[in-house]
DNA sequence: TAGTCAAGGTCAGAAAAGGACAAAGAGCGT
DNA sequence: ACGCTCTTTGTCCTTTTCTGACCTTGACTA
């Protein structure tokens, strides 16, 4: 399993635990899961960005800190952010992480996001080219996500 | 035997070991056959496609795979009977035929038809050129299909 | 207040994978 | 022999991860 793939369920693993919020110690959490300091960053910018739903804070120095704070929104509030984040274009990776994301927090089921991503994945654009993919991709899942707020 | 073959061969063994997914990772599986990487990727092209009842996934960087799935032909019939009625183009009032007729026939529940509508809608391809819209259509439409008969 | 140590932040670069595509080759039917 | 399709290979590209060197911030203390 990848390093940040294991830090990053770590820390999933406290936001589960502590209702939504996850404090931890830099360093202390590397050493925790033998890597180096700034691959906790690299989760963190990878995977904990607020388009994702996630506040991060922290403070240096002595008694520092990173605290994240997963945002806790209604069903339908949660699905308008997603729309409203997605402008003319949106690729692939980006897509598969929110609805990654909406699959964790409940929003939709396994089922559903399956579908979703087999409507956004790469091998459904290959006929066409490239600088026409993220934009269509960017419709097809903003109208799929509209219909997800009726239901 | 053809490369392209023993390569199908050998992806065929391990879907049939690990109960029909295979995940592979492709520099490795070139090695092991003696044959380049891309070949890999023709194989996959050329033999385990929709039609043929498989889902790719994939992911670069490093600790990438290649992700094989093969769904389950007989249980879903029908479904694949429509997957491979599909052509290489499928424009908008077929996909809603075919939606409603697999509804009425208690294939895909309502909210599922809903959501397929909204990815095959004629809004969602408005920013692409007409000429490319229907082979987008039909490939999305054949990937949300095969989704269905995943378990 | 200056100095020191304890955090965390940035960023660039290397490494690890897989993807796209064009060109060349092999086979096969007519 | 010719043309068409399927295979094979290689080259260049993109994405994702990982690491380390160097920077900034904050608390504490002499």
């Amino acid at each position: 399993m990848r390093m940040s793939d294991l830090v990053a369920q770590y820390i999933k693993n406290i936001l589960e635990q502590q209702d939504g919020e996850a404090e931890i110690k830099r360093n202390e959490l590397a050493t925790t899961l033998g890597c180096v300091p700034s691959q906790i960053n690299y989760v963190i910018t990878s995977r904990f960005t607020p388009e994702q739903g996630y506040i991060v804070e922290s403070r240096r120095g002595g008694g520092g800190y990173i605290r994240i704070t997963r945002i806790n929104t209604t069903r339908g509030g949660a699905i308008m952010h997603i729309v409203n984040s997605i402008g003319a274009a949106l690729d692939k990776a980006t897509a598969e992480i929110m609805l990654d994301n909406m699959h964790t927090r409940g929003i939709i089921d396994t089922r559903t996001a399956k579908l979703m991503a087999a409507a956004v994945g790469e091998r459904a654009y290959l006929s066409v080219p490239q600088q026409y993919r993220d934009s269509i991709r960017a419709t097809v899942f903003k109208n799929m996500l509209l219909t997800l707020l009726d239901t």
